[in-house]
DNA sequence: GTCTATAATAGGATAGAC
DNA sequence: GTCTATCCTATTATAGAC
C-alpha cells in the first residue's frame, strides 16, 4: 500500500525538523530526500511554517498517547515517572529544548498559540496526572501544577539525541529521582 | 575615553549572540548597530566563528569571576547556590541552552574543544566547589561531580531572557531548593 | 582601517507549462 | 500534482580602491 505524498512529506519533515530544528531544516532538504522538486511541497502545504505546524501536531499527539498508555499500564505507580521520561527520551528524535525554542521564537503568534495548546495537552497533562496523585505528600508551597511545570522544564535538556557524547543511561533515573525526593515531605 | 573598534565589536556581538544565538545573528546586524560596513568586521576578525569564539571567551570569564566572588563572599553557605543561580539568570542576556547548543552544533571541532574547556573552568568549577562542600551529606551514588553536571543541565532552561511570559521570580529558588533537598540524605 | 562592489551560496516562495 | 525556471532576499566572505 502506497502512502500519499502528503503523508510521506510529513514523515520526512518530522525526521528533519525534530532532529535539527526549524531553522536548520530547509524545504530543499525535505524535497531531496523524497526525490521531488522543492516547489512540489507547496502544492501540499502553503508554506514552511504550516508544514512544521502539521508535523508538531501529529508528533505531539503520538507522544501524548504513549505517555498516557504508560500511565494507565502502571496504574500511576511511583515508577511511572522514570518510565515516562525514558519514553520521552527514546521516542524523541529531538532536542526538546530546541523544539520549545522554535515554538516560542521562530513561529508566528498564531501558530505559536495553537502549538502551545497541543503541547499542553500532550506533554503537560500526562505528567500532571502523575504529580496530582502524589500532591498531598509534597513540601509546602508546591502543588501538582508547579511540579509539572518545573519537571518538564528541567528535564528538557535531557531529552535529546541518543548519540550525544556526554550521555549516560543512568542520567534520567538519577535526575528524576533527585527531583522526586526534593518534592516529597518525608523521604527516609 | 574611546574604546577601540575591536572592543566595540565584541560588546555589540556579545549582546546579539547571547540573546539570539549564533545562527540568528548576522554579521550585518552587528555592523549596522556600530554604523560600520559589514566587511569592516573582517579586518578585526577573520570570520564569524572566530568572533563568536572571542565573545564567548570574554563572556564566560566574566561569569566565572562573578560566580567565584559570590562563593567567597558567602563563605560557601547553603544560600550560595540560589544566589549563584540568580546571578547567572541576571547576568546572562542569554538562553544558556541555546548557547550550549551552538557550542555543540554550530561550531567547528576545534572551536568547540576550546570553548568546552572555557565553559568547564568558568561555569562548572564554581558550582563544583559549592557541591564539594556538601558532598558528604549526599544520598548514595551521587558525588559533587555528578551533582554539578546535573545541576547545570537541569538549570539551563531557566537561564534565559527576563521578559519571558511564563517567567516567575520564584522559579529559581523553587527548583534549586527541590534539587538540593533531593540531593541530601536527611532533610527534615 | 574603512569603504564600495561583488562573488558565491542558500533560503523561501511564485509563475506557468505539462 | 509535479516540473523547470526564476525571483527576491539574505547570508558569509573576498578584492581592491582610498
Amino acid at each position: 500500500m502506497e502512502l500519499d505524498m502528503r503523508t510521506q512529506i510529513i514523515m520526512v519533515a518530522t525526521d528533519l525538523f525534530m532532529s535539527q530544528g526549524y531553522m536548520a531544516t530547509s524545504t530543499r532538504d525535505i524535497a531531496r530526500i523524497l526525490d521531488i522538486s522543492q516547489p512540489a511541497l507547496y502544492h501540499h502545504f502553503s508554506n514552511k511554517e504550516e508544514l512544521y505546524s502539521e508535523v508538531l501536531l501529529n508528533f505531539a499527539q503520538e507522544i501524548g498517547d504513549g505517555l498516557t498508555a504508560i500511565l494507565k499500564q502502571n496504574n500511576l505507580s511511583p515508577d511511572s515517572l522514570v518510565e515516562m521520561t525514558l519514553y520521552l527520551k527514546d521516542n524523541h528524535p529531538v532536542n526538546l529544548s530546541l523544539m520549545m525554542h522554535d515554538m516560542n521564537k521562530e513561529l508566528s503568534k498564531k501558530t505559536h498559540l495553537k502549538l502551545f495548546n497541543i503541547f499542553r495537552e500532550n506533554y503537560f497533562v500526562p505528567f500532571y496526572s502523575f504529580f496530582k496523585e502524589y500532591e498531598k505528600h509534597f513540601v509546602d508551597g508546591i502543588d501538582a501544577s508547579i511540579a509539572t511545570r518545573h519537571f518538564l522544564q528541567m528535564i528538557s535538556p535531557y531529552i535529546t539525541e541518543r548519540d550525544s557524547r556526554y550521555d549516560n543511561p543512568l542520567d534520567i533515573p538519577t535526575i528524576v529521582n533527585i527531583f522526586m525526593r526534593g518534592l516529597m515531605r518525608n523521604n527516609t
